[in-house]
DNA sequence: GTCCAGGGTAAGC
DNA sequence: GCTTACCATGGA
């Protein structure tokens, strides 16, 4: 089927990271696992894609995961034109959006995002999807239900290149397996509280349950700062971003910053591929 | 071989 | 409250 988008960037998005398991195939032509479904998208040129999925799983799924009923042209448009460097960053990001990704995919992953690289983060959550998630078809694998890596030993989440992280990642799925955690639940919680619920989990910081909140709870408002986000904020913002200016969305601009400033610095490396 | 990665925990102050 | 050592391992 067919759709059409403005501030929708393929490439953008599957090099923002947020989420890891979209690839670009070619350079209009992304696949994404997401939901236990698999998708393949192309970019047809003056706004217009190219799904490989039915209308209907559009409507019912894909829609509401590339967040296709917000305009970002105003969250773009909402930047001061004195801070230059935002926007340059916004211009330079303007197909980013931020995904709707589950929760318990969202706090995994970025359980494991801690002192990886993306592509190493990619990696690992291959491995652990090929390791006991659902085959969907031909060597393509859902990402694990909580009960499935609960049922993982150590042994066999450090062959997913876990690290010191295995025992985090596996307490959490048992935590959620077992009920003891309801991210779902969560989903009423309000900001702070979500917060909250989320740093209790062992092995999740500031940074990570930000990450959660924005990428796995659409929380916009809420602002993550990683080594990236820091460098500009010491940079450009005397040691820390104005998020107060941006009510409910400094999220979006925070996605916008950190491809910006990571897409300058593979330039100045000269960095291949990732 | 070296350095760094979408950080967090526990210990010490 | 605020520092600091330590954590496993892939990727450049």
């Amino acid at each position: 089927m067919r759709i059409s988008a403005e501030n929708f960037d393929l490439g953008q998005i599957a090099d923002s990271g947020q989420c890891f398991r979209m690839i670009m195939l070619d350079s209009d032509k992304a696949r994404i696992i997401a939901g236990g479904k698999l998708l393949y998208i192309t970019d047809k040129g003056k706004g217009n894609f190219e799904l490989s999925c039915t209308k209907k799983e559009y409507q019912s799924f894909w829609h509401e995961y590339f967040d296709l009923g917000s305009d970002y042209a105003e969250y773009i448009e909402a930047v001061p034109a004195d801070d230059t460097y935002l926007v340059k960053a916004a211009a330079f990001g303007s197909g980013i959006r931020i995904l709707n990704q589950e929760p318990f995919e969202t706090l995994i992953s970025f359980i494991i995002s801690q002192r990886k690289s993306i592509p190493a983060i990619k990696t690992s959550v291959e491995k652990l999807c090929r390791m006991c998630g659902r085959r969907i078809e031909e060597d393509f694998y859902a990402f694990p239900s909580p009960e499935a890596i609960a049922a993982l030993s150590e042994k066999e989440l450090t062959e997913c290149s876990l690290g010191y992280r295995a025992p985090y990642v596996r307490e959490a799925a048992l935590q959620v397996a077992h009920g003891d955690k309801d991210l779902e639940a969560m989903r009423d919680l309000p900001d702070d509280g979500l917060y909250e619920e989320l740093l209790s989990f062992h092995g999740v910081g500031k940074k990570v349950a930000n990450c959660v909140m924005l990428f796995g709870y659409h929380r916009i408002g809420a602002f993550p700062v990683d080594v990236w986000i820091k460098r500009i904020e010491d940079e450009y913002y005397g040691g820390r971003f104005p998020v107060e200016n941006y009510p409910g969305f400094a999220g979006v601009l925070q996605q916008y910053m950190f491809f910006y400033s990571r897409e300058n610095a593979k330039k100045q490396s000269g960095m291949q591929g990732e």
